[in-house]
DNA sequence: GCCAACGTTGGC
DNA sequence: GCCAACGTTGGC
């Protein structure tokens, strides 16, 4: 299993918007290096829901349903793709990107090292660190 | 509000 | 194919 990091600006599309729509197309990806994340998502991949802009913290994990399909709200014939998310649980606490920042064990997450790829790949290892911190 | 990072566009 | 100009994202 893989894991991945999707932001949203929480103004546009947040954790509560996808918590009530129990899911959603994560439509609008429009480089080809988060597309290109996108498709290797698998069924059953972890990801973290990482707020931007207003409140840059990560604040729940949602799980692929399903792997990648034209994504409906680009022109017919176009690259872009989206996959179904479902909200898998929410964190104890956010972990704010200060706190990301903070702890060495992520000095090479995606996130952090390119703030502005909008779907990330997120190690197992860096998984359950985040984890922790929304414990701790 | 500013600015750094970075992707895209278009002239040459 | 190079690179300047420009637009967007997102942290600060």
């Amino acid at each position: 299993m893989n894991h991945w990091l999707v932001k949203s600006e929480p103004e546009a599309y947040s954790w509560a918007d996808f918590v009530r729509e129990a899911g959603t197309d994560w439509t609008g990806v429009r480089n080809y290096q988060a597309r290109n994340n996108l498709q290797a998502m698998q069924p059953g991949d972890l990801v973290l829901f990482y707020h931007s802009v207003s409140e840059k913290a990560v604040v729940g994990v949602a799980i692929v349903h399903a792997h990648h399909a034209p994504d409906a709200t680009a022109e017919p014939g176009s690259p872009w793709v989206a996959v179904h998310l479902r909200p898998h649980a929410p964190l104890a606490r956010p972990v704010p990107l200060a706190a990301l920042k903070a702890e060495p064990r992520l000095a090479r997450l995606g996130l952090i090292r390119q703030s502005r790829l909008s779907v990330t790949p997120v190690q197992p290892d860096e998984f359950d660190v985040v984890l922790a911190l929304s414990e701790g």
